[in-house]
DNA sequence: AGAGCGATGGCCT
DNA sequence: GGCCATCGCTCTA
C-alpha cells in the first residue's frame, strides 16, 4: 500500500475511542496505524500486538497511585505515555478511560508500513520482522522518544489512525512481568508474522 | 531453536 | 539495594 495516501484519507482516531473500557481499546488498537510525522518525512506502522494495564492490576504502573513516573496514566484518555525501562529502553502506550483512572494499552509491536528505511536506520537492522517485534524497538524504530510522554495522540506529530480491515484476535497472558502475569490481557492478530512472540 | 545473562539507570521501599 | 511492561549476544544443540 502506498502509506501516505492511504493515510490522508482518514482522521485521527478521536478522543472517545480511548475514553473507554481499557481491555476493549487495547483489542480495537489491532490493525490501527501509528504514524509519527517526522522531519524524514512519514513513518507508520499498523498495531500488531498490545496489552492492557488496568488500575487494579498489581502489574500496572498506576496500581499503586500517582507519582511523578506514571502521572500521564491518569490523565486525560488518548495521549502518550511512555516510560523508561531497563536504564537503556523506552515504551510506549496509549492512555485510556476516564482522567483519575490510570490505565493504559501497551503497545508491543507494529508492522512496518512506512518509513521502513527510516526504521531500518533507527534501529541498525535490516530484517523487516526484527524492526518492531517489540516494545522497546518499535519505540526505536518510529522515532519516538521521552519527549512524547504526555504527547496528544489525536494530533500530529505523533497519532493514531483507524483499521483499514478488521483482524483476527488471538488473547493470552502477558509477557516480561511477574505480577499479575496469569491475567488474560494479552492481544495479537492471528498469524501476523510481526508479533513480538507467539 | 532455545536458555542464560549482561547492560544500564530511574524508581520505590 | 532490589526491582524492572527489554534487547541482543553467546553458548549449547
Amino acid at each position: 500500500m502506498n502509506c501516505a495516501d492511504k493515510i490522508a484519507n482518514t482522521k485521527p482516531l478521536p478522543r472517545d475511542f480511548y475514553e473507554r473500557n481499557t481491555v476493549e481499546v487495547a483489542k480495537d488498537l489491532l490493525g490501527c496505524y501509528i504514524v509519527h510525522y517526522t522531519e524524514y518525512g512519514i513513518v507508520a506502522g499498523m498495531i500488531v500486538e498490545t496489552e492492557a494495564y488496568l488500575q487494579n492490576d498489581p502489574a500496572c504502573h498506576a496500581s499503586r497511585g500517582m507519582t511523578t513516573r506514571n502521572r500521564v496514566m491518569f490523565g486525560p484518555p488518548g495521549h502518550a505515555y511512555v516510560y523508561f525501562i531497563y536504564g537503556m529502553y523506552y515504551c510506549f502506550n496509549a492512555v485510556t478511560n476516564s482522567c483519575g483512572i490510570g490505565e493504559a494499552v501497551l503497545i508491543r509491536a507494529l508492522e512496518p508500513v512506512c518509513g521502513i528505511s527510516f526504521m531500518q536506520k533507527q534501529r541498525n537492522k535490516q530484517k523487516l520482522t526484527n524492526l518492531c517485534s517489540g516494545p522497546a524497538k518499535l519505540v526505536q524504530a518510529m522515532g519516538i522518544s521521552k519527549a512524547h510522554n504526555g504527547t496528544d495522540l489525536t494530533l500530529p506529530p505523533l497519532c493514531i489512525y483507524p483499521k483499514h480491515h478488521s483482524v483476527n484476535i488471538v488473547t493470552t497472558t502477558r509477557i516480561g512481568i511477574k505480577k499479575g502475569a496469569e491475567l488474560p490481557l494479552r492481544f495479537y492478530i492471528k498469524d501476523n508474522k510481526f508479533v513480538s512472540k507467539i
